[in-house]
DNA sequence: GTCTATATACAGATAGAC
DNA sequence: GTCTATCTGTATATAGAC
């Protein structure tokens, strides 16, 4: 009963929603292929329409890229927002904002993909509010980064490197994950949590902080609510 | 005297290696617009010629790609089964490949970060040739992590895991790198290697393995050789 | 070695019938 | 909402003069 748009069905027989289908196979073909290697003749034989009918479900090729951009980097970016909000061990914001990334990264692995790799193909306004959104994004990580080391738990010379470098292995997910991996999606995320700790050092009395130490909410806690 | 070629110049004036300058235009443009979203009139241009003049210094397109990626692999390749064979201490091993990794991602920017970029562009033959080599990579980083955990001085559930995040954290360097950064580049490949170190926990003697406790040599010393 | 001119295919996008 | 037909520009690549 997720009756969302209001928009009337014409019966219990129609082919269920065609520009989700589109974009659906834009996805697939930008992630397979790239965005300038995917023409609007691919997506339209692979969403089975004519390359004219596709322009009634979107505005032109730029628009369907951006779209799945900003889906990718807003709900994790806001999600990052809600864990430094609402966490306040360092070692728990930083586990927490690495395991919704990876879980994301697997989850949304296309997304993500064409998200994390085709910035290139953006231009002009677009673009800029791209870039803008991961910037915020990444400063969510440095903060993390920052707040460790303010309270001495953490160490790191150059956070905003730290946090990048972070970030950039976190995001190497997209690039490989398969459901059927020999590991469960939150054993992997937990994974990634722990070689984050060991990364920036995380020690508390003189002991190393494991994931394993920490209680936190499962990877999609803070994703899940917007 | 590096005569390498001994094809003869014509004299003293000759204007300096025009196929250098069509690679090199080729690189800047596959590395900021990507292969599809670069042109050959845009290479042309680059380079100061005419389209039909680039056939002169190049097979087609998708060769200038191959070399790239090739030139890039091939070297890293090489210098890090060079590692394994001639360091015994998996936490030199590791530090060693991980920061002629970054060594080489930082020189060589645009030709790393086109090569982790672009396989998607590849096809055929070339495409199986470059991912094989991809995988040999790969595979040296792994070996060191096994060695490493074989020994005791490592901890890691999942080498293969493991060393492909700890590749994808170092590979991210083209992506930003800039000379006039704050990080000379010789404390920059400590840094990763020092991080990485974190990651796979290695510990000796009940005490944590940091960068500052191996001597290595120069990050491209096993570079150079070949 | 470099050019002009061009072959041939394909790009993204639209007009307008049904 | 989907189509056929097509516009217009650009793609990679080559032929052949100089």
């Amino acid at each position: 009963m997720t009756a969302k748009r209001g928009r009337p069905r014409q019966a219990a027989g129609e082919s269920e929603n065609t520009g989700e289908r589109v974009r659906r196979a834009a996805l697939e073909l930008f992630a397979r292929q790239g965005f300038h290697g995917t023409g609007i003749r691919d997506i339209a034989e692979a969403a089975g329409l004519k390359t004219a009918t596709l322009y009634h479900y979107m505005g032109n090729k730029d628009d369907l890229l951006v779209e799945i951009m900003v889906g990718a980097i807003a709900p994790l970016n806001a999600a990052a927002e809600r864990v430094l909000a609402d966490q306040d061990d360092p070692a728990a914001q930083l586990a927490q904002i690495v395991e919704q990334h990876v879980w994301a990264h697997a989850r949304d692995r296309l997304q993500t993909l064409v998200s994390d790799t085709e910035v290139r193909a953006l231009t002009g306004k677009a673009r800029t509010e791209v870039l803008a959104l991961r910037d915020a994004y990444e400063s969510a990580w440095r903060q993390a980064v920052e707040n460790g080391v303010g309270r001495g738990v953490f160490e790191s010379g150059a956070p905003a490197l730290t946090a990048r470098a972070l970030l950039q292995m976190a995001t190497g997910v997209s690039h490989w994950f398969s459901p059927r991996g020999p590991l469960k999606l939150e054993a992997l995320c937990a994974e990634y949590a722990d070689w984050s700790l060991g990364m920036v050092r995380a020690t508390r009395e003189g002991r190393p902080i494991r994931r394993a130490d920490l209680v936190l909410p499962r990877p999609d806690h803070y994703l899940s609510v917007g």
